[in-house]
DNA sequence: GTGGTCTAGACCACC
DNA sequence: GTGGTCTAGACCACG
């Protein structure tokens, strides 16, 4: 694939959400084995070292184990995702809350705004 | 004012976020003087050049404008600070529509967080 | 049994330990056979050649024997099995010791937290 | 200085709990800087990325802070560096107890074993 | 083949 | 000047 990354945040962030999120959507199946440090850098472009950081953060949060000699592997874990899906959530729509309240707008034109967003996106 | 940022952004980002949210409450009164980049340098306990960032990055968005020899002001015309509140709005929006669909979220779920969140906040 | 090992040291090394410490809790008898490489590489879940290590590194030591056709075996030299143990005991008191005076703690209070460490996994 | 590291574990890991034991035994003082990524690689003789995951390692901790652009610094708060000694103390206590044991060793032995070696370590 | 570590050196944003 | 990120590539222990 291409390497198609968004310059405001570093590469491996970035990586590391996307997996993030394939994880949550459970595109991914528990247990499974992620692929190499070496094949996947190769995959997105990038330098294996950056491929490795993500494999470490991902680690850090729990949500991927790695196993000496074998490979990296998305834990087994469901109740930890969900755990975590949670949490993130918790967190997003804290900040965003925050954020809006912050720019002086009322709970109803945050609640409009998102309904309107979810129809747009809807398609 | 002690100097409590958050290390994962620019300090010049957050002062911005912070005036940003003071003009759109309304705190600031339009054509408001803003103090000197000396002054709330020292206030915020910060470097005076990080300031002079905020007060330029402020400048470009037509937010505040510099008078030279009087000051930076902040703009007499509500029609924009209108219409910079309303983009920033819809860009907030959107990034947290698309990051909780990323999550796997659906509609529902992420609407009735949003609810809940208010309710939270309201208090 | 399962496969629980600890990421952050060899797997050989884990299961060395285990064999090591059995031997000195005198749970192998001496000249006693050991499993077969590949029986004990089942029962632990783990690559044969990661059992063929540890019964290389045991051998080294002196702690067992392989007898060509037969097997591996506890050594039957009670003493040297003595002089293992204080080596290892040696080395792990000294160790421990170091750490501790480099953290700044005094003697005291090493001795007190040996000391209720001690009482504390008595029961 | 010169370049002297135990082979048998990470050069990171070594820096790393040599800056531990210098905070836990006071010779920085609160919110000392510490030196720069680069002049500290130079000092000790190894690549800036080593140094970097050295302050990593122990921000992440929580033992210092960095702050952009200008440095990392000892945290200030002194009841969390107390309360890492402690935890860092039973941690090796509690492994060091399970290890003797773990080889079969009885409790006035390993006693014993720790008042000689401080004796030892005493000069 | 796999991850873990390390080097050498580059470019960037930030203060 | 300072940390943050990234590349290119090497060597090692492990399974």
């Amino acid at each position: 694939m291409g390497s198609e990354f968004n310059s405001s945040q570093p590469i491996y962030y970035q990586i590391m959400q996307q997996i993030y999120g394939r994880i949550f959507r459970n595109e991914f199946e528990l247990g499974q084995k992620l692929p190499s440090v070496r094949d996947f850098a190769i995959d997105v472009g990038v330098n294996p070292n950056t491929i490795k950081r993500v494999y470490n953060e991902l680690e850090r949060l729990g949500i991927v184990e790695t196993k000496r000699g074998q490979g990296t592997f998305v834990t087994e874990n469901p109740a930890l995702i969900d755990l975590l899906r949670q949490e993130q959530m918790n967190k997003q729509v804290n900040r965003f809350i925050k954020d809006m309240l912050d720019m002086g707008l009322h709970q109803d034109v945050i609640l409009k705004a998102v309904q309107t967003g979810l129809d747009h996106f809807e398609k």
